[in-house]
DNA sequence: GTTCAATGTTGAGCGTGTTCATTTTTGAGC
DNA sequence: GCTCAAAAATGAACACGCTCAACATTGAAC
């Protein structure tokens, strides 16, 4: 068997990952150069591109194995007994704790994550898709104790508190919320309003009046 | 006054949006290059750049001319009486009729739009902020008529149908969805759970049971 | 018509991410 | 220990976005 083989590709790979998460920590993800990453990691610059397909590849690398033990985490940390609502707080509020570690890398992720292509979107998928199904077992175990419609589709809320999330991440990250504080607070009344929901019980959906004046 | 000099610059500018509208539709974003741009319009590289901040200021300053006209026929095509939740629909599918029409450069404006930087952020933002607070002022024209609860924030609930809406369309031109008529069913589903509510009207908030089964 | 400071334009040049023909390393078969 | 195809690593070369010192154009003042 290729032992020495595995063994230098194993090496290689995993000085290449610390270089990079060093470059990006210490310079910003736009201002490490691969170049640099590679002079650290002791290769060519070619040698980069043979354990990650491209510059957001070796990003998105990084960030996927801290972000599943970010999940883990999240839920193995969850009070019991605890309201749907704060449930779902933890759970995301995991998340924006870990990126406010470095929000200017946090940046970088984010926006890379959200249109991957070709493999590296199929990780991200592998990642994300059990993830909404744990959130939407949270919404299953309400249903079952009898606090949430029975006729509400779970994946459904999973994916709009997701949606939340992100745009309460998003606005943080973005510098529209000033700090970790205000997101979670945003985070926080946006997924109360979801759980309330919008309309009274009384239900005649007809009649939306007019609107008035036209944006500049 | 100076009517040859602002003609000019005009012109220039005109004649540079063309071309980057072109090539754009022709070859898609990343694949246009800023020299053929410049070749198109008749200018040097280096002119492209007086007129927009780089590369990506140049695809947002097209699309922000054609959103806020799409922003505005939304509203302006609002059929009176409707429901709440198809008024909601009809704003965002809006939107994503819009998308359609270019679904590979369309991938490229919401991702570019998301995470934008210095003047092309509040140009964006000032095209956003209205557009949200007339999002909320259908809500508050549903908690006017008693459709809606009172303690409603609108604003707070516009954020979260935009939210919707957004993962919706993320998820449509990441492949995801196979069309805009699977993009729009899901967004009239999200948004309908929203109005719905998660909790039943009993509320004592307790008792979440544990998660089983952690991911690979 | 000439002057000249302000404004607008230019394209060679820089540093970047990425490719790929070439070179080096590896280990099973003998 | 040698052979040699397969695997891995290399770095020169390329095309790109973007900068900026140099150059061209404009029009008010005289």
């Amino acid at each position: 068997m290729s032992g020495l083989r595995a063994k230098n590709k194993a090496d290689k790979e995993a000085r290449i990952r610390e270089a990079a998460w060093a470059l990006f920590a210490e310079q910003g993800y736009e201002a490490a150069t691969v170049r640099e990453i590679a002079q650290r990691a002791g290769v060519a610059q070619g040698t980069v591109f043979v354990y990650a397909k491209d510059k957001a590849d070796l990003l998105a690398m990084l960030f996927a194995d801290r972000l599943s033990a970010v999940v883990e985490s999240a839920f193995a940390t969850l009070p019991a007994g605890v309201s749907l609502l704060d449930a779902l707080v933890h759970v995301f509020s995991s998340f924006m704790r870990f990126y406010a570690q470095d929000t200017r890398l946090a940046r970088s992720v984010v926006r890379g994550v959200l249109f991957l292509e070709g493999p590296a979107a199929e990780r991200m998928e592998r990642l994300n898709r059990p993830f909404l199904g744990r959130v939407a077992g949270l919404f299953v175990a309400a249903q079952a104790q009898g606090l949430a419609r029975a006729e509400l589709v779970p994946f459904v809320a999973a994916l709009n508190a997701f949606a939340a999330y992100f745009m309460a991440l998003a606005s943080w990250l973005n510098g529209l919320l000033p700090d970790l504080a205000a997101a979670e607070a945003q985070l926080r009344l946006a997924l109360e309003h979801q759980l309330l929901g919008v309309l009274l019980p009384s239900s005649s959906p007809i009649e939306l009046p007019t609107q008035q004046g036209a944006a500049p």
